[in-house]
DNA sequence: ACCTGAACACCGTTCAAGT
DNA sequence: ACCTGAACACCGTTCAAGT
């Protein structure tokens, strides 16, 4: 056989960190947080569960480098795009935003992955996109921080209450729209007196459209961001 | 000594759904997520591991029920107080926020089972605290949902971080402090070009107030409701 | 040097047997 | 009726033994 240079893995593919990780996002997209496992991970690896640890420290590294293969995909687009489709920063906090939500929708492990390591590269990722739109939005510098992290928290907790969704619907076996419709159900029950506004949300949140709302939220916080800047007026446009 | 009347279960205490959770929410407290075990919660209680069963029906109701015992009492002098300290639903809204954040700086866990469970209890009571007072804003009914929503899932997004903050510092047996230093140092030591902005909070990570940028969040999403219903100026005072 | 896979020290959960 | 605790079916992780 003609062992030329590149095609070094054929069919015996070594065993590496990328393939690894590879493998283990097809795990989580396939059958969710609790499908990743050592065992099944070697198994479709053709290996044995100890193999992985010579490329892999943990398992919560395995986790941070998956969540940060899926991250870094999402983010690279909007962040250095090929074409800068959002003229304004706002418009790029959401692009940002959205793209982290698709990603998140298509991949909804992610969300819980992205609340542990904190410190970690795909938290870092998030922030460092999000922090260069809040100082071109003329942020004063002493804001800056605690507006970057506000989006960040915001996004972050969304993120993970799609995580938690997705478990429960899987846990159920049933999908987003059985799962949203048995958890209105159980809001429509509750006691009328101590929880008039759950109860009367039950309806909203059949029909409601997570991204809409998700943006809703985004542009409230741009909002406020906004309102602080007009607390002392520049001489600024509209 | 006196064993008078009440000391009704003295050594001897039968098992119960209350004591089983006031116990774990102990153990929690002390030992963190990973700590809570139902041989460990078994021991505690002078029993067998299945015994617990019994009562609870799940390690997933167990958190759920101990992340409500914290979430309820949390709650409860913020939205039901006796003295009304906040006169304004703004005020109220800061109230209930801190009342959760300050819960969740004593037991962190809480912002890691808060997050599951979707549709139960915990979540609810905090979802209708703030519908209240979003309502009592006159926010218009249209918007009521995604405005609560973005309330809860930015302090929910801040609960699990702190969970998360918290079981890496357990981790490393590090304190807050330390734990902050490191991530700042590893901050610090990104790439320039990369990470320019990440770079430069490293400092502002080490001496920050989590409490101060937890609130100034909960501002901007506040100034944010706030300019949005200036879009359609009512014949409003200021 | 790298993979293998049995073994270790745990889990949550069940269920026959006790009382 | 309720508790007991051994047993089951898993985990993540390690490490001698192989190649």
């Amino acid at each position: 056989m003609a062992d030329t240079s590149p095609p070094a893995q054929r069919r015996d593919q070594a065993l590496s960190r990328d393939r690894i990780v590879a493998t283990a996002v097809a795990l989580l997209d396939s059958r969710g947080e609790s499908g990743l496992t050592f065992r099944a991970l070697s198994e479709r690896l053709a290996t044995g569960p100890g193999a992985i640890y010579g490329h892999i420290a943990n398992k919560d590294d395995l986790l941070t480098a998956a969540c940060d293969a899926v991250v870094a995909a999402a983010l690279r687009p909007a962040a250095a795009g090929t074409a800068p489709t959002a003229p304004t920063p706002e418009h790029r906090i959401r692009a940002i935003a959205l793209g982290m939500f698709d990603a998140i929708d298509r991949h909804p492990w992610v969300g819980a992955a992205l609340g542990r390591g904190p410190g970690q590269l795909p938290g870092v990722r998030l922030l460092e996109a999000l922090g260069g739109e809040v100082q071109a939005l003329d942020v004063p510098p002493t804001a800056q921080w605690s507006t970057v992290l506000a989006l960040w928290s915001y996004i972050l907790g969304v993120a993970g209450q799609n995580a938690a969704n997705a478990r429960h619907g899987q846990t159920l076996g049933v999908d987003r729209e059985a799962f949203l419709a048995s958890v209105a159900t159980t809001w429509a029950a509750l006691d009328p007196d101590a929880y008039p506004f759950t109860r009367g949300m039950a309806g909203a949140l059949r029909c409601h459209d997570d991204r809409a709302d998700f943006l809703a939220g985004i542009d409230l916080i741009l909002g406020g961001i906004r309102s602080q800047k007009d607390i002392i007026p520049g001489p600024g446009s509209v």
